[in-house]
RNA sequence: UCCUCAGUAGCUCAGUGGUAGAGCGUCCGACUGUUAAUCGGAUGGUCGCUGGUUCGAGCCCAGCCUGGGGAGCCA
C-alpha cells in the first residue's frame, strides 16, 4: 500500500498535497468540534498532528485510542496551531488495529527503562526506543561504509567453535544431546555429539579472521557474539554484537590509528544522518552526549603507555579503592580516572604488562625482565570505560609457541592457528569493539540493555 | 558471584505498630484549534512470596523471589 511516511512529510511535505498516511496513535485530544491525533510511524522522532472534524469523522475517532493502528487519507495544511509546521486534515479515518485504552501499558507520560524492559515488545513505540533503534542503524551502517570504503572485506565467522580458546570468558555450550533425558552415561561421551566432541558458541571470530587476514589482507567480522559470564551491570550481555577488524602487515600504532579513525567516523556519521534523535538523547538522557560526540570527531585521542598511565595514577592524588602499581590490571575507577577526570576525551593505553594479557599479543622486546609487556591497546572512554580492545599479534612462531606453553595451552590444538605462523606470517592487528557499548557511549542511555532490542542476560531472554 | 538500595493502584511514589493514600493514566461529563490540554466526578489494592514476633504488621524479624546501583569478569 503507497503511502507516505511522517518524516518525510514533516521535513519536506508540500502544502496541499494529498497524503496516506500510516501509524500508530501516540495521544488524543477530542473536543467537541474538532479532535487531534498524534501519529507515529518510527520513520523519525516526531509525531504529525491529524485533524479531525468531529461532525464528519467523529464516531471513527471515538475507537481510536493510544496505541491504535490508524490509517488517515487526508491532505497535508499549514498548522493553525503553534508546535508544528504541518499536520494533516483527515478526509477519512480507519482504525487498522485496535488498542484497549485500559490494558495498552503505554500511557502518554514518561515511562521508567525498567519498566520498559518488562515490555520490551512495545518499548520500540516510545520516544526514546525509537531513537535508540534509529542511531543503532545508523552506527551499523557507519560500520561497514567505513571499513568497506577503506577495502576492508566483512567476513562471516563461525558461531559454533569447538576451540578452547581465547580465554575470553565462560562459553553456552552447544549439544544435539538430548537434555531432558538424563539417563547419560556416567562419563559424557562427546564423539557421540554432533560435531565429535564439546563445542560452543563464539566468544569471538578474532581468530578465524586472522586466518582471513593472512589471505585477504584487510578484513573485519561484525555479527553476534555469546559470553555465559554471570554478570550483571549496566556494560554487559549474554549476547552482544562485536565488531572484529583483522589487518595483516600492520603494527599496533597502525591498529591504534584505525580505532581513533573509525570511531571518529562513526560519530560524525550520526551526527549528520540523527541530528534530531541525538538531540532528543542530549536533552532527555546525557547533557554530556553532544559534548562527548564533539570530542570524538574534533580532538586526536590521547596516547599513552600503560607504563606511563600507572605512573599519572600514582601521582594523581586520588585516592583510589584499588592501590596503583605496575603489574595491575586497571580497574573501572582507573579507567574512569584516566578517561572522565584527567584527559575529559578518549583515551589509547598502549603496551600492557604480558601476564594480565592474552596469549596472541605480541610481546615487546625485553628491556626489564620485571616488565614483560605486549602489544596490546584498550580504548578507554567517558562513562564507558573500555570501548575498543586489540592488538597487535604474535607472528613469531616460537615465541608463540612457547607463550602458549607457559599459560598451560597446548600448541597441538592450535595446529591450524600456528600454520598461519608456519607459512607466510605477517606482522598483523586487530581490534574488537562491543557494538552496544559504541551505541550505549554515542545514545548516553544508561543500561546496554536498553540499546538492544530484545536483551539476554542471566535468568532473561524473554521475547 | 559479591556489596548495597528497593518492591504499596495500570505507571511514578508517599505512608516507620492502630480503618490503604496522592499525582498521572483509564472511564463519564463539561469546555476548548488542541499539543504533558484544562475543569468536575468516578474507577482502581493478594502492600513481592513464605513463615515468625505482637492484642494488632504495609511498617519489626528470618528466609526466598524480583528489580535498580556499584564491584568482579569482560567488549
Amino acid at each position: 500500500m503507497a503511502h507516505t511516511r511522517v518524516g518525510d512529510l514533516l521535513k519536506t511535505g508540500e502544502i496541499g498535497t494529498a497524503v496516506t498516511l500510516q501509524g500508530w496513535v501516540r495521544t488524543k485530544r477530542e473536543g467537541k468540534g474538532v479532535g487531534f491525533l498524534e501519529v507515529n510511524d518510527g520513520s523519525c522522532l516526531a509525531s504529525i498532528q491529524v485533524v479531525v472534524v468531529q461532525e464528519s469523522l467523529g464516531g471513527a475517532l471515538k475507537q481510536v485510542n493510544t496505541g491504535a493502528a490508524v490509517q488517515v487519507l487526508g491532505t497535508l495544511v499549514a498548522s493553525q496551531g503553534k508546535g508544528q509546521r504541518v499536520e494533516v486534515q483527515a478526509q477519512t479515518l480507519t482504525l487498522v488495529g485496535a488498542a484497549d485504552a485500559e490494558t495498552y501499558p503505554l500511557q502518554k507520560k514518561r515511562h521508567s527503562f525498567e519498566f520498559l524492559r518488562e515490555i520490551a515488545h512495545l518499548r520500540p513505540r516510545t520516544n526514546s526506543f525509537g531513537a535508540v533503534f534509529r542511531v543503532r542503524n545508523t552506527c551499523a551502517m557507519a560500520v561497514h561504509q567505513f571499513f568497506q570504503e577503506r577495502g576492508f572485506l566483512w567476513v562471516h565467522t563461525p558461531m559454533i567453535t569447538v576451540s578452547d580458546c581465547e580465554g575470553a570468558g565462560e562459553r553456552f555450550q552447544v549439544t544435539a544431546f538430548d537434555l531432558t533425558q538424563p539417563a547419560l552415561p556416567p562419563k559424557l561421551d562427546f564423539t557421540e555429539d554432533f560435531f565429535g566432541r564439546p563445542a560452543y558458541l563464539t566468544v569471538s571470530g578474532q581468530l578465524e579472521a586472522e586466518i582471513m587476514a593472512m589471505a585477504l589482507t584487510n578484513v573485519y567480522t561484525f555479527g553476534p557474539t555469546f559470553r555465559a559470564e554471570n554478570s550483571n551491570t549496566s556494560r554487559h550481555l549474554a549476547e552482544f554484537w562485536m565488531v572484529e577488524p583483522e589487518m595483516a602487515f600492520c603494527d599496533l600504532e597502525g591498529d591504534a590509528d584505525l580505532a581513533e579513525a573509525f570511531l571518529k567516523h562513526i560519530f560524525r556519521t550520526v551526527l549528520e544522518q540523527c541530528p534530531e534523535d541525538m538531540a532528543f538523547f542530549q536533552e532527555r538522557i546525557s547533557d554530556r552526549v553532544l559534548d562527548n560526540a564533539h570530542k570524538i570527531i574534533d580532538e586526536p585521542f590521547a596516547r599513552i603507555s600503560y607504563t606511563e598511565a600507572i605512573a599519572l595514577l600514582e601521582h594523581s592524588g586520588h585516592a583510589f579503592e584499588f592501590p596503583v602499581h605496575w603489574g595491575i590490571d586497571l580497574q573501572s575507577e582507573h579507567e574512569r580516572y584516566l578517561a572522565e577526570v584527567h584527559f575529559q576525551r578518549p583515551v589509547v593505553v598502549m603496551d600492557y604488562p604480558a601476564n594480565i594479557k592474552a596469549f596472541y599479543m605480541r610481546l615487546n622486546d625485553q628491556v626489564d625482565p620485571q616488565r614483560q609487556t605486549v602489544r596490546a591497546m584498550d580504548v578507554l572512554v567517558p562513562g564507558i570505560g573500555e570501548l575498543i580492545g586489540g592488538s597487535q599479534r604474535e607472528e613469531r612462531l616460537e615465541v608463540l609457541e612457547q607463550r602458549m606453553r607457559s599459560v598451560g595451552l597446548n600448541p597441538e590444538d592450535y595446529w591450524w592457528y600456528l600454520d598461519l605462523r608456519r607459512f607466510g606470517s605477517v606482522p598483523h592487528a586487530g581490534f574488537g569493539l562491543g557494538f552496544e557499548r559504541l551505541v550505549q557511549f554515542m545514545t548516553g542511555m544508561g543500561n546496554i540493555r536498553d540499546v538492544i532490542p530484545f536483551p539476554r542476560y542471566p535468568q532473561n531472554a524473554e521475547f
